[in-house]
DNA sequence: ATTATCTATAGATCTATAGATAATGC
DNA sequence: ATTATCTATAGATCTATAGATAATGC
């Protein structure tokens, strides 16, 4: 029931779905990076799977890159606003890092094809993806903020930055899971728990966070895991 | 100095080193496959850098899945050996996981070329590398039993699985720290006390870990990180 | 004779461009 | 006319094999 776009059509009619052809490309591709990484997914590979032609790919994207950039751009970017939101809440420490951390490892369980993996693939070390690497570095520091509140010292010390990498490392986790398994609701708590640990959170800690991340949650995250609405191409 | 082997000479005289063909060609590839991944990096390269021409890559290894594998298997064992000698010295759970977490974190820290980075290739998850995986699961578990002894449960639980999995993760954030620096001795016991803290570790006994650990890893560490000693191809 | 390399190359990709074409919309 | 696709293809890889060759060792 997709009404018909105008255009040649494709040799293999496109079925469903109801998306635009460039967010059919992303979705193919991303399915494809995470399952066997970026240079060894050819773009005649990502084609297939959408149905059309390896040449069309080419008029929605400049390049292989391209489709990598634009996914790693969409994939930080709510998490981030998450946290900035959850920051400017002005919430006890301890209820804003373990919220944080629920919803950064809940959007990365429930992500279509475990895109976290996307971060892990040598290629987005290369200067062409470092404004990508620039966002998680924000991710990264906003973490460190929040644990150094809680925890009482400074974000910006040798001790502080080296939590925010640690934490986000603990996050990570559920990308490493989503190979084997589903993550479920509790694993997203416990690494939670484990963030505030890390921190030196006492059990009292814990709990308060736990019940005031209940409250939370459902609001302020409700807004960031929107899907990519991708445009046609600059 | 390196004596001549048998053998026509190189286009390029092997100056230096001394290593072994084989080995030359492991310490090529590692630094390649660390730096661009798997995929990204041709067999020519990884021959230029050695010195040799492309071809002769295959009279040592009889493809390039084959280097990798290789490089995977020399990687965790070491880590592996750590782990069985902790934990048949029966020291205080505390200190033996303690041990351990500084143990490898020093391995990936100090190892050449970040070669922790290899576990995240995408191409790892292939089935042709699946002995690889289950050294890592049997690490993974060894760190998931001594957790349930300092936390005084069940390894097999859901929870004591996801310990194992949240401990090898935390220890793993210096493969990402050394991709911007170099870690140092106090990261590697900032990651082994934050490993205690995720397991409920109180003040006193993380001060009673760090103290033990101290006679501990220059024993039992020592002989772990022997760098691959390789031989003619099979 | 044995060894470790070399040269040469087949065959299979893979990326990106050029230009044609089959729809719709005006 | 505009759009989204198509076909065809150039040019650049890349992997792996076949067979030659320049050393040493016996």
């Amino acid at each position: 029931m997709t009404r018909p776009r105008p255009g040649r059509p494709r040799h293999a009619p496109d079925e469903g779905s109801g998306m635009s052809p460039r967010a059919q490309i992303l979705e193919a591709a991303a399915a494809l990076f995470v399952d066997q990484g970026f240079s060894a997914t050819s773009t005649r590979a990502i084609a297939d799977r959408v149905g059309i032609r390896q040449a069309s790919l080419y008029y929605h994207f400049a390049g292989k890159d391209d489709i990598l950039l634009e996914l790693l751009r969409t994939s930080v970017r709510p998490s981030l606003e998450t946290a900035r939101a959850l920051e400017d809440a002005e919430l006890p420490p301890e209820a804003a890092l373990y919220a944080l951390a629920v919803a950064d490892a809940q959007t990365l369980a429930t992500a279509p094809h475990n895109i976290g993996m996307l971060y892990l693939l040598p290629e987005v070390q290369l200067e062409r993806y470092d404004l990508f690497r620039e966002d998680r570095v924000e991710l990264q520091e906003t973490y460190a903020r929040l644990a150094a509140q809680l925890a009482g010292d400074d974000p910006t010390s040798v001790e502080g930055a080296r939590r925010g990498e640690i934490l986000i490392q603990l996050v990570e986790v559920v990308i490493h899971q989503r190979r084997t398994r589903v993550p479920c609701e509790s694993d997203c708590h416990a690494i939670a728990e484990a963030c505030l640990r890390v921190c030196g959170a006492d059990e009292q800690t814990i709990a308060a966070a736990r019940t005031a991340c209940a409250g939370v949650v459902r609001h302020e995250v409700a807004a960031a895991p929107t899907p990519p609405r991708p445009g046609p191409q600059a």
